[in-house]
DNA sequence: ACCTGAACACCGTTCAAGT
DNA sequence: ACCTGAACACCGTTCAAGT
């Protein structure tokens, strides 16, 4: 067969056709050999490009995560800065649910997600928290987020969702139910994340460092 | 080879083999051929005792989350209940830091997550949280407890703390990385649970909902 | 440089056959 | 009831070969 003009494959088409099968079937059914099928290639194509299955999941990992936003954390409000970044970086995990077990099981050290946490970091100091507390306040906000969009999301419905549901059978309606759980998650972020920064604010006297820096 | 009068392999044979090559070498070097070997046996033997690897895994996890304490919620302080049990579960969790991804894919529908569930359920609402916060409440602490094992156990160091060692290189003495590390997830955990029964504290009088109710 | 076809070393699972 | 040996339908990955 005759060598096309323009190459059948290239890592964008791969990448999107392996988040589209991951969207629609989930994350174990995804297959270099289904991948290759869907983009109408051998499997042995994918390597031209793509090194490794892993390599493949681990960019569409930071495409994904590119969504994240920390531009809050410009200013000197560590509690805008704070829940824009855990927002954001839950908006882009709940937009590819499936995906979400992926991220949340190796460690997160591409260069984007260190040039992340140091934005955090930074903004936290900056704000008048002493280092380790930054250093603390980063990663339990990421419990959070990961914690959220690993344990509900188009995942059918957990214990906690169903003994809400046992409790209160008037809100069986089939129909309701995804909106149901979909929304008890989005309130239940909502409420971790707003009494995590409330704890945080009566804690912060308390340490007896240096105060506000001044401006705002 | 004629057949032994006792068994070669029992449930709970299987199951402490599986966990202990999960702890040792992680959760996707687990293959039945490789646990039938260490059992010296035939892989197709273990479907005599297990109808599928993913019945073996769902069950090996019910024995890890057996560890998990909601006697706290027996009396009528509810930081107390919330407290022991996220501790506890954390604890479980990070007894086998290699099999927490398995444990944080699926939803956990088990009688026995369903039974934990109701406990905490009915805790806070015994405490005075309506309902719908007694629901959202659960899940927040959920949240932190498996974002927390998931974040970093075991798990190289993530992002954060590599933040962390970049800003404070005299840190790096390689023997003290480990317990640096762990010291670090422990105190984030810690951190992120006060602020966040905090934040609650704060946010209860508000509801305008039934008072405390009486004793304690 | 990019793709193919065939192969290699693995998987989970089934099933007839043995005791 | 429990275990074996062989098979089936899959995997990820490699590699010589073609263009």
């Amino acid at each position: 067969m005759p060598r096309p003009r323009t190459p059948l494959l290239s890592r964008d088409r791969i990448r999107a056709a392996a988040l589209a099968l991951i969207d629609k079937d989930g994350l174990a059914e995804l297959s270099m050999r289904k991948l290759a099928q869907e983009l109408g290639v051998q499997a042995a194509s994918l390597y031209s490009h793509y090194k490794t299955k892993e390599a493949l999941l681990d960019e569409i990992g930071v495409q994904i995560l590119d969504k994240v936003d920390v531009t809050g954390f410009a200013g000197s409000d560590w509690r805008a800065g704070l829940t824009g970044w855990a927002r954001s970086y839950r908006a882009a995990l709940a937009a590819h649910p499936n995906f979400v077990p992926y991220l949340a099981s190796g460690p997160g050290r591409h260069p984007a997600a260190l040039e992340i946490a140091d934005k955090i970091h930074g903004g936290l100091i900056r704000a008048g928290w002493p280092p380790r507390y930054a250093t603390m306040i980063g990663a339990s906000t990421k419990y959070l987020v990961l914690g959220a969009a690993l344990t509900s999301f188009a995942r059918g419905f957990d214990a906690d969702t169903q003994v809400y549901l046992d409790r209160y059978p008037n809100l069986g309606q089939a129909h309701l139910l995804q909106q149901m759980a979909d929304e008890i998650d989005t309130d239940s972020f909502e409420l971790a994340l707003t009494a995590f920064l409330d704890g945080l604010d009566r804690l912060r006297p308390t340490l007896g460092h240096l105060g506000q820096p001044g401006h705002e």
